[in-house]
DNA sequence: CGAGCATATACCTATTAAGGTATATGCAAG
DNA sequence: CTTGCATATACCTTAATAGGTATATGCTCG
C-alpha cells in the first residue's frame, strides 16, 4: 500500500467517515450503514475499495463480514490515520458519527467487537 | 479548503512531489519542472489544480509565476504536510527532488525566493 | 433444502481526472 | 511593435470514480 493509495482512500467523505469509525474498532458493514445513514451498496463498495488498496482488513463472522484496520499498519498509514483523527476532532460530521458509534456500543455489555453478529446473539439471548 | 480538498490535491504523485518541493519554499514554474523532470503542461495544470483548491498560492515575478505554500494555513494544511513531510522522508524519488533543489539553491548566493526570475537576474549580472 | 438475512457484484450513467497537442496570454527587451 | 520567454488554457482521449438499480452469493435457521 504505497502512500499515494493512502491519500486516494482519505479522498471521498463516506471513507473517512468508515476510517473515522473504523479507529475505534472493528464494524460490520450493517453498523457502518446504520452509523453513516448511507445505501447499503455505497458502504460496500466503499469498504470494497479501501479493501483492495489494503487500508482495511476483514473476516467473516457468520453472516457478516467485520472490517477492521490493518494489524500491522505501515508507517505512512499510521502518521495519517493519527493526522486525520487530529483533523476531524472538532468537525460535527465526524463527531455526530462517533458519538453514533458509542452510543451503539452502548448497547452491549463488553466493548468488542460491535457488529450485528453480537447485536444479534444480545438480542438472541436477551429473548 | 475543506479537508476532503486537501486528500484530493495530496492522491497524485506529481502534486505530493510539488508540495514537497514547496515546503522547502516558493518555487516559479520552470524549476518545479526542471525538478520533476516533466512536461511543462503537466506541471502548470496541476498547479492550477493546487491553487483551485487553496493548496498554494501564487504571485507574478515578471515572466515568472512563483508559487508557494499557503502564508496563513489551516489547521488541517499544517498537520497533513506535516505528515507528508514524515512520511516521504526516506522515499528516494521525494529525497532525490530535494536533493535537486538544494543543488539548484546552491547556484544562488541567497536563499529566497529560489526561480528562474532570480536565475535571470543572477547570469545577467555575471555578465 | 428453502427462506431470509448480510453483503457483494454486475451493469449502467454521469462526472472527474490525467495526460497529450496545439495555441493563447502576459511580460520584457530590443 | 515584434520577438522571445514563461506560463496558462482549449480541446481531445482515455481511464477512473461515484452513485444507482438489480441481482447474485454465502451463510444460518427452521
Amino acid at each position: 500500500m504505497s502512500l499515494i493509495q493512502i491519500y486516494q482512500c482519505m479522498c471521498d467523505e463516506t471513507r473517512l467517515r468508515i476510517l473515522n469509525l473504523l479507529q475505534a474498532g472493528e464494524l460490520c458493514v450493517c453498523h457502518v450503514q446504520e452509523i453513516l445513514n448511507e445505501p447499503q451498496v455505497k458502504i460496500s463498495k466503499h469498504l470494497s475499495y479501501l479493501k483492495t488498496r489494503g487500508m482495511v482488513e476483514v473476516r467473516r463472522e457468520a453472516n457478516w463480514m467485520i472490517y477492521s484496520l490493518p494489524t500491522r499498519p505501515s508507517r505512512e498509514l499510521k502518521s495519517n490515520l493519527a493526522c486525520l483523527q487530529d483533523c476531524v476532532a472538532e468537525d460535527p460530521v465526524f463527531r455526530r458519527d462517533t458519538a453514533k458509534l458509542a452510543k451503539l456500543r452502548g448497547k452491549f455489555t463488553d466493548t468488542s467487537p460491535i457488529c450485528c453478529a453480537k447485536a444479534n446473539r444480545a438480542t438472541a439471548v436477551a429473548k
